[in-house]
DNA sequence: GACATTATGGAGCGGACGCTACATAACCCC
DNA sequence: GGGGTTATGTAGCGTCCGCTCCATAATGTC
C-alpha cells in the first residue's frame, strides 16, 4: 500500500539513545540524532515525532533494557539478599566500566525537573527500583538470610538512594575503592546483629 | 585612572548562579546571564570572561557558600557523631524545600564528564566531602560514640554516597518519607552492635 | 580641563538551532 | 502498469547561539 521504511527502527532508536545518553537532552541536536541515525530530518520527524518525543522513546526503551531487565532476571534467578548483593555489585562494575554513567541518573538531573512528562517517568522507575530492593529486604528476612534489625522498607530507600549515589560518583571518581567501599558498606546493613530483649 | 564598575559582581554573581543552578550549564544562554545579572554581553565578557569562566566562578562561588560552609561550621561546632547526624539533616531539609537540588550534582552529571577542568573541581569537592565523613566516623569511634563495627574509611565512602544519592531522588521525588527513611538509614551504621569476639 | 584607561550599550557577526515544505521515489494493490 | 500512500533528500524557514566590535561614557591623574 505505501513505501517501506529503509532503516531498522530499533538500531535507529539505539544509536539515538547513545547520543542522549552521552550528552544529554539539551547538548544533543536533531542534526546530530540524524547523522548518527542515519536519517534526514524528514525521515526523522516522520518516523519518531519531535526531539523530545524521541528522546521518551529513547528513555523508554534504555529503562526497560537496562533497570527493568535487572531486576526481572535477578530477582527470578537468585534468592533476595543475593539478588540486592548481585544488583550493586553489576552497578559498581557499570559504572566503572562505561563513562556514559546512568541515563536514568542524567534524566531526573537535567530532564525531569522542567519536564512533568519525563518526571513522572523517571519517579516510576525509581519507585519500581525501591520496590525491588524493599521486596528482595522483606522476603530475605522472612527466609532468615537478612537481619531483621531493620525494616525492609528503610532498607529498600537506602538501597535505591545508594544506587543514584553510585552512578553520580562514577562520573567524577570512577575508583573502585569508592564505589566497592560505598556498595560494601551499605550491605553490611544486612548483617546488622538483632539486639536481644 | 579609569572608570569604575557601575554593578555589584557578587550580586551579579550570585545571579548568574542561580541562573547555572536552575537550568544547567547548556541550557543556560550568555543572553539569558545577562539579563538576570543586569548587565549588557559586554560588560558581562569583561568582568567575568566567556560563559565557562563564568561558570567555574560560580561553581567555585556556590560550593564554598554551601558545601564548605556546612562542613567547616558542623565539625567546628558539634561533636563528630552530631555533625554527621547533622549534615544529612540538612541536606534531606534542603532537598525538600529547594527544588533547584544540588548544584554540585547537576555539574558531576552535566559538565564534569565533558570538562576536565570542572571534573577535577566536582572530584575534588567530592573528596572533601568523603575525608570529612571519614573524619567525623573516626573521631566518634575514638569517642565511643560511633561503633567500631564498620571502618571509617567505608563509612565516609556510604556517607557521602547517600548525601549524593538523596541529591538525585529529590530532583524526581521530593518525598520525605523517602528521603527521611534513606537518611535514618544510613545512619542506623553509627549503631550496629559489635561481636563479642 | 586634557589625557589615559576602563566600563558600557547596541549593533551585528557567522553559524547552529528545531522544524517544515515540497518535489520525488519506492512500495502494495488492483 | 496505473493509482494511492508513505518514505526520503534537499532546501530553507525564522530564531537563537556565543561572542565581538565600536562608539561613547565615566572615572583618576596631572
Amino acid at each position: 500500500m505505501s513505501r517501506p521504511r529503509a532503516f531498522d527502527e530499533t538500531a535507529a532508536l539505539d544509536a539515538a539513545t547513545d547520543h542522549f545518553w552521552r550528552h544529554g537532552y539539551t547538548a544533543t541536536s536533531v542534526r546530530d540524532l540524524g547523522q548518527a541515525m542515519g536519517l534526514g530530518p524528514a525521515s526523522l520527524y516522520n518516523a519518531f515525532g519531535d526531539k523530545h518525543a524521541l528522546f521518551t522513546q529513547c528513555l523508554d526503551r534504555y529503562l526497560d533494557g537496562s533497570m527493568r531487565e535487572r531486576i526481572r532476571r535477578l530477582e527470578a534467578g537468585l534468592p533476595p539478599r543475593a539478588a540486592i548483593e548481585a544488583f550493586l555489585e553489576e552497578i559498581v562494575a557499570r559504572s566503572l566500566a562505561d563513562p556514559r554513567g546512568c541515563m536514568l541518573v542524567n534524566s531526573a538531573v537535567e530532564v525531569a525537573p522542567h519536564d512533568p512528562g519525563v518526571g513522572a517517568v523517571v519517579a516510576g522507575r525509581l519507585r519500581e527500583l525501591e520496590g525491588f530492593f524493599a521486596r528482595c529486604a522483606a522476603a530475605g528476612q522472612a527466609a532468615g538470610t537478612i537481619s531483621r534489625a531493620h525494616p525492609a522498607e528503610d532498607l529498600g530507600r537506602l538501597f535505591l538512594t545508594t544506587v543514584m549515589g553510585l552512578r553520580v560518583l562514577s562520573r567524577a571518581r570512577p575508583e573502585a575503592a569508592l564505589l566497592q567501599g560505598a556498595a560494601r558498606q551499605a550491605l553490611a546493613l544486612l548483617d546488622t546483629p538483632e539486639r536481644e530483649h
